[in-house]
DNA sequence: AAGTAAACCAACCGCGATTCA
DNA sequence: GTGAATCGCGGTTGGTTTACT
């Protein structure tokens, strides 16, 4: 009955990625697209189940995540929606394209909830404190401001939200962005090196990444990239490719930018 | 310079919803 | 219709880095 099994566990890896691990996944879903994720361990020749390569990718591979600190505008929106939806990160998520739910959820946690706090807002209700503000933690029992635990007015609201549907969701792969720093570039099995991994984004940058000359790539890291690149939407950035390559080499920085576009254009994200 | 505390964030865990045989 | 597998989400943990003493 029903389907079969799961990844059965035995044997499984845990734990941070390597390098290799996060080329296996890249490639395999770079040419295959995203198909089943239980599937996907095995095809891509990886000891892991299918939720960690599916979060793995969702939260950290895809090229289309942008990384580095929000903007207070994303941050603004984070609070807004917040305030509306309460904790329900994936729906904020979809509203801030290239962010994950984890990224903003840890976001809130380690620096939003303090600065909310700082200005004398509960970041539960989103409403002034009640007591007096943070610094006072007359009572040792825990941090004081954890504890004023209340349903968030938000999920009330979320209802007439969803129900309303006044807050229009779309989805991160119709404005796609990139920056230069978020590139995943393809390499091969033979230069991969394990001891590279390390949980840190730059890590993974570098984790296809043995293979990735540094004088080779000091032009575009150098470069200033004006801020319309940024805001540049994939298919524009596409449109004004001059040739559909997916060529590595590259003669001027902005060029490579194209084509770096073109490279993750090439595939199609489910 | 060494030890400790705080901050940060990737990854895991468990649960509810959905899908499928 | 039912039960099991899968998916996606939110909460939590634990390792690493940074700041402070």
């Amino acid at each position: 009955m029903g389907r079969q099994p799961c990844c059965d566990k035995v044997g499984l890896k845990k734990g941070p990625w390597t390098a290799e691990e996060d080329q296996k996944l890249v490639s395999f879903l770079l040419s295959n697209g995203q198909c089943c994720w239980r599937a996907v361990p095995k095809l891509a020749g990886l000891l892991r189940c299918g939720k960690s390569c599916r979060l793995r990718w969702t939260n950290y591979l895809r090229p289309d995540l942008k990384r580095g600190l929000l903007s207070e505008a994303e941050e603004k929106t984070v609070i807004d929606l917040h305030e509306q939806l309460g904790n329900r990160w994936s729906k904020i998520a979809s509203h801030l394209p290239g962010r994950t739910d984890n990224e903003i959820k840890n976001h809130w946690n380690t620096h939003i909830k303090k600065k909310l706090r700082k200005m004398g807002i509960d970041p539960v209700t989103h409403k002034p404190l009640r007591h007096a503000p943070p610094q006072a933690p007359a009572n040792g029992a825990g941090s004081p401001e954890e504890e004023v635990e209340e349903k968030p007015a938000a999920v009330a609201s979320a209802t007439t939200i969803d129900g309303g549907g006044h807050v229009e969701a779309f989805c991160t792969d119709e404005v796609p962005m990139l920056h230069i720093d978020d590139i995943i570039f393809p390499c091969d099995d033979t230069t991969a090196s394990p001891e590279s991994s390390s949980s840190s984004p730059a890590a993974s940058v570098s984790s296809c990444g043995g293979a990735i000359d540094e004088e080779w790539l000091a032009p575009i890291m150098d470069l200033e990239w004006p801020e319309s690149m940024y805001l540049m939407s994939l298919d524009d950035m596409v449109a004004a490719a001059p040739t559909a390559t997916t060529s590595w080499e590259f003669e001027d920085p902005f060029n490579a930018y194209q084509r770096i576009a073109l490279f993750d254009h090439h595939e199609t994200w489910a």
